[in-house]
DNA sequence: GCCGTTTTCGGCCCGACTGTTTTCAGTCG
């Protein structure tokens, strides 16, 4: 098999967990594949060479028994196995997509198999528009209103993809195209360069004496799956099984900053600045910046010549929104943007005390090795049964505990915390002597998420009111291409927020990046200040910072604005511990 | 299907909402 890599094998295990909740199998044995899916997905060896050597065991991953080893012995042989075909055979592929249609489950997809041999999107819209649910046991009118809006939903989301997906798939071909002979430069631009949250697709710019070599060994690629376009300067195709649309494009090195500015975009971004241009006696275009009169090239190699002949301070990808960033570049008031190098410490992270996957000690080693002088260990509150939360008495054991792993010392310093949940009433889930003992506390909310919009205001101002309070988090509760965020009058909490100097969280999260552009610029003009935290559940996840200081650059946010940019003692002066 | 100072069966995160129900199944988080 061509490139089985662990994250293909967890997709084949966690598909089959999909289709044996269809045929409605034993829910435990289901949970069984996908916990061994999640756990070989971050194993961090590829399960493909410790099949291949006899000396290892993959019994030895956990979560992984005999059973499963015998899965994963036929999918290194032959890409697949028994039980996944055995389904595959009584239940159309396709029937797997339905699965993300909100409010629609296994149970309901497979009766809707068993009845009318509907599987698919288009075939379940037409069942919801000829009203054919309503006669089946159990399903009515409602249901299929409510699964009519699911699929528009869907439809919208359908084709985006997370910045982490797009991020790590363009390090991949980045550095897959550089080995090509003759290339010198590979640089992704578009919606990833400028750091959106989601993606549509990927423009790869690639540069150097042979770029166009890029191009073939581009569409050999064992990821690409269909070629749509190639031409001699431009290949385009779909990569992967999620079809995500991959544009790679030769340039010459003197249009190469040309050619950047333009695919960076926006849209808007660029037709503010070639309207400029117009009124200085330029043009510009993808090949460069030309005079009017004579169509010289004035600039076109890097962007920075640019934006310079424009009379304009070079604007940083995240900041190209036409959102007031030319003017700024203009008069020389740009922002000094926050960066990741300026980040000290983590602020939200869970261990195995609750819905974690690693412990204090090894969430503390991996924060030291990306050379952090504190975090917090912020487990859930009881509210959140289904991950063990902390009651009152187990989060103050906690804070003693913490207390005495600071004085033996850890090489790091750590602060006990919580994400305490938020009530539907706006009380905190712990009791305020309990918080008291704990250094911060995060207040966030998981529930009751369909609130009207005053009663949802009414719930996070009363929430602010907790002497305790010290950060909100995932303020706006949104999981992007799943979960729009829950409406209520963020400017007022902001504004509250910025008196009582409670912080808003930046989650860094690539499910929510929560606090995003328009909302941080918001806070940030009501005196509001920021933190940015990962939310980890695993210490790579602590890596993903790097998308949380994206979304921060985004909103302007420079490091007087991040808490977390403080050395450890000034952090420490601010939060009274 | 995995796991186990309960070693070979029994336990495995569970509460709340929704809609269609008249006592609860399905879905979500």
């Amino acid at each position: 098999m061509k490139s089985m890599e662990n994250r293909d094998i967890a997709r084949l295990l966690s598909e089959t967990a999909d289709l044996m909740e269809i045929a409605g199998e034993d829910p435990f044995r289901i949970r069984s594949y996908r916990n061994a899916a999640s756990s070989i997905e971050s194993y961090p060896e590829r399960v493909l060479d410790i099949l291949k050597d006899p000396n290892r065991k993959v019994t030895d991953i956990p979560g992984i028994g005999k059973s499963m080893a015998a899965n994963l012995q036929e999918i290194a042989a032959r890409g697949s196995f028994d039980r996944r075909d055995q389904l595959l055979a009584k239940y159309p592929p396709t029937a797997l997509e339905l699965l993300k249609i909100q409010g629609l489950g296994p149970k309901t997809i497979s009766l809707l198999w068993e009845h009318y041999r509907v599987s698919t999107i288009d075939g379940l819209e037409r069942l919801c528009q000829e009203q054919k649910l309503r006669v089946l046991p159990r399903l009515g009118a409602k249901l299929e209103e409510k699964i009519l809006r699911s699929i528009c939903n869907y439809r919208q989301r359908a084709g985006r993809f997370l910045l982490n997906f797009a991020d790590e798939l363009a390090a991949d071909l980045s550095g897959y195209l550089a080995e090509a002979p003759g290339v010198e430069k590979v640089t992704p631009a578009g919606s990833l360069r400028r750091g959106r949250e989601t993606v549509g697709d990927l423009d790869l710019l690639v540069t150097g004496p042979s770029a166009a070599n890029a191009l073939d060994r581009f569409v050999s690629h064992p990821k690409v799956n269909e070629v749509i376009a190639r031409g001699p300067n431009k290949a385009s195709a779909k990569v992967g099984f999620q079809a995500f649309q991959v544009d790679v494009r030769a340039l010459p090195r003197e249009s190469y900053g040309a050619a950047l500015q333009y695919f960076t975009g926006s849209k808007e971004h660029n037709i503010a600045l070639r309207s400029r241009a117009l009124k200085m006696g330029y043009t510009l275009s993808e090949y460069g910046l030309f005079r009017r009169d004579d169509n010289i090239r004035v600039a076109g190699e890097t962007e920075e010549e640019v934006y310079a002949k424009l009379g304009l301070a070079w604007i940083p990808p995240e900041l190209r929104e036409n959102q007031g960033e030319i003017e700024a570049a203009a008069e020389g008031r740009l922002p000094h943007l926050v960066e990741q190098r300026h980040i000290r410490g983590d602020l939200h992270m869970h261990t195995v005390e609750t819905d974690g996957r690693a412990t204090l000690e090894e969430m503390a080693a991996a924060a030291s090795a990306l050379g952090y002088e504190y975090i917090a260990i912020t487990d859930h509150s009881k509210a959140l049964a289904m991950a063990n939360g902390l009651d009152e008495r187990r989060a103050v054991a906690f804070a003693k505990h913490v207390k005495r792993l600071n004085e033996s010392g850890l090489g790091i310093h750590v602060f006990s915390g919580i994400e305490c949940d938020i009530r539907r009433d706006g009380t905190m889930d712990l009791a305020e002597d309990a918080l008291a003992e704990l250094d911060l506390v995060i207040g966030s909310v998981h529930s009751y998420m369909n609130l009207e919009p005053a009663e949802m205001t009414d719930r996070l101002l009363r929430a602010l009111e907790c002497p305790y309070l010290r950060i909100l988090g995932h303020p706006t509760g949104r999981l992007l291409l799943v979960r729009d965020a829950y409406p209520f009058d963020f400017d007022r909490v902001a504004a509250e927020a910025a008196r009582r100097g409670v912080i808003f969280e930046i989650n860094s999260s690539p499910e929510r990046l929560d606090l995003y552009d328009a909302l941080l610029r918001s806070a940030r003009a009501r005196g509001v200040r920021f933190a940015i935290s990962t939310d980890a559940h695993h210490p790579n996840h602590l890596r993903n910072i790097r998308y949380g200081v994206t979304m921060a650059r985004r909103g302007w946010l420079e490091p007087a604005d991040v808490v977390n940019t403080l050395p450890l003692n000034e952090f420490r002066k601010l939060i009274g511990k």
